[in-house]
DNA sequence: GATGAATGAGCGTTCATTCAT
DNA sequence: AATGAATGAACGCTCATTCAT
């Protein structure tokens, strides 16, 4: 399943960016090499200046499109988080079947997302996900920047992907902690299976990790 | 259930620290204000020169104990993880059934390890496991420093409860994936709770976290 | 003693506008946010950025007005001693006695100006003429800017209190000196009042400073 | 009159510096050249960055002297002060007659002091004092560097002139405001002088500055 | 005439680390 | 073993200014 969404936007908070990076070539190149900056050296390794330098830009030139780099990391995320939304829109879309749609889901959230996108490298975004994104909300700013709103696409995956939920069982009481606890897994175990083996269960198969989830959701909320 | 175990030494890889911090006044002084100091102002900007100005000595002593920071957070974790093997082993020693053994370890890893501790502040060290562990894995050199063994801590707490639950289900093959799960899963809700509500389903039932993780497991292991 | 001179324009030396700000309604938001802003912060910290922002255009919109930050703080101190050369000419204009046309001049060099302007709000003028005036001729480019005349409105103030003075005492040799440090002790003493006291003597007494300099002035070219 | 005191030792509050620039070697070529290069391209443009390439150094040694370039102007103003309080009192101190110690200060305060001065230039600082000193304390943290006693040279000077004062008329009302008024303006005269000349009134008789002012002082004061 | 975008340069500060004592 | 001094390097950020529209 391919998509090749060039009509996608992604629905980023405002207060994210200081100006619209996608308004812009230059905010393009930014988000497109900061994107792989992080996942080359890390984000802590990762300044505004080593990004400047690599585009052939300045650091003041960066600063015009974010205030700092922990902004930048929200809106990688922000942007991951926005096209997830949208996928899982199009692929549940003329769907019925709850369980299908969380299962769907699942998928989405557990590999890269299969889009041509001009401005970000998929790929390269999924595993700065896995390694980077808890490092957003992980910080002592986080009352702060969720009060003007800058965790709304990731609050609303979760949303998203309770709603189906409660579809399937519409009792269950603890949805928000089950989905963000298994978001969180999922990407968790691809890091552990990449770096740390002896914290997850290695396997052939494909998409063991989705169906894994997948049989935990159910039963824990069956057997509610 | 209080336990005062002053017998207590974190078994740690002697890789973590230069000179172990627990065989002098100033090592100890150092891992406890440390320890307060990154509950303060985060680890991001904890360095050892304010640590070192807190104490009232050099950065230079301090670089007798650790390397760099990022060994002293990695100090940290491993000794709350030994902290709580230690527990579980202590709380679990005459017990048979394995599922109250179960229950037991996800209470013990739901809150502060109670205990006096002469060397830490266990409520503040809980604090920091909550909101900065997942950064000493969550970096460039995770394999660098697993290949010396510097997690050893982690992966024998995993190892520990998935022999627990190996003992009510021997046949459940996802056990570790299941274990880091959970433990990664209950740290994260407590830090949702208190910071992004939304993603969780606040309650005012006791230990409710402990016993929703425990559903959880049994739930998913029975369902197999 | 209240003026309404709406007829009033500051006399200032083209040279230290690039446009007159007096002819547009963006200049005169310039001048009347700029004033505000210095005294806010403070002229090291004050920039054209911040200027622009406030006033919501561009950095290089205010450039078209002024060459520098410096520029705009002698435009300020320029139109502050344009207005109290008026001030002056206006309250002696009818009066013969040289005291008494001394003795007003100090007055209106000790306070605020008090007058109508729809251009700058004269108190925080007289607030900023008192913190950073001196910062107009404390610098390196001193002579390269009198050389050009930026400094006219303040030699032209202490030209003509010189001269009320020599209508006193007509054989007074140092009339510049006393003037020049007359006018900024009571600027000065105004400041120590306020942050540095005991480098003055606070008194009840309204209108003190003037009565002291006026005293300070007859008292030493009587005794000539 | 020349003084060579190598027994003189500044008498500086402590938190004016972080460690004291006399004790060590690069302690006092930090002020040395400090002094050479704020008189050479102006306090605006002076930075530690400048300093240290001058020296050889770095910023980072030069921070360990000196929180900032403000505090170092600091402690310039309060080394001259210091120096002028100590010669004040060498040169009064058999002297009887309260009118010639306070010619004999005024003397020192309107030309550089004549000592042999290893670690500072005393006619640079002389200089110095008279083009920027004003702005150690027209700023906007003057209270809160007040609060801690860093113009505590400065004030102790003031005093030392009006006690003399007070000698020959100890029923002066206003002496404090009347020595601040002085010196002020004798430092002012200077820079008129050699800038803008029309404010002042230049004369070939040497020591016109102090005469006029001690005329002015005598005038004022007796005429109470 | 006014604005938006961009940029070169440099600031103040702090960092991790080393060396000599 | 512990400390004090020093330093190279880089950080985050802002500045003044210019150019194109």
């Amino acid at each position: 399943m391919h998509l090749s969404l060039s009509s996608f936007t992604p629905n980023i908070v405002h207060d994210i960016y200081v100006k619209n990076p996608l308004q812009s070539p230059l905010g393009m190149e930014i988000i497109r090499v900061g994107n792989e900056l992080i996942a080359e050296i890390g984000f802590e390794a990762f300044t505004f200046r080593k990004l400047a330098a690599q585009i052939g830009t300045t650091e003041a030139s960066v600063y015009r499109y974010f205030e700092n780099k922990h902004k930048f990391l929200l809106y990688l995320t922000s942007y991951y988080w926005s096209w997830v939304e949208y996928h899982i829109l199009m692929r549940n879309n003329n769907l019925l079947d709850a369980c299908r749609q969380l299962k769907n889901a699942l998928e989405i959230i557990g590999s890269p997302i299969k889009a041509d996108d001009k401005n970000l490298n998929q790929e390269i975004l999924f595993y700065n996900i896995i390694n980077e994104s808890s490092k957003s909300y992980l910080i002592k700013s986080v009352d702060e920047l969720n009060k003007v709103g800058l965790y709304y696409n990731y609050k609303k995956i979760v949303a998203t992907i309770s709603d189906i939920i409660l579809r399937i069982n519409p009792d269950f009481k603890y949805v928000h902690m089950l989905v963000s606890t298994v978001i969180e897994g999922i990407h968790h175990q691809i890091f552990f299976a990449n770096h740390l083996p002896s914290l997850t269960d290695t396997d052939t198969e494909e998409n063991y990790l989705p169906d894994f989830y997948y049989h935990l959701i159910l039963s824990t909320i069956k057997n509610d």
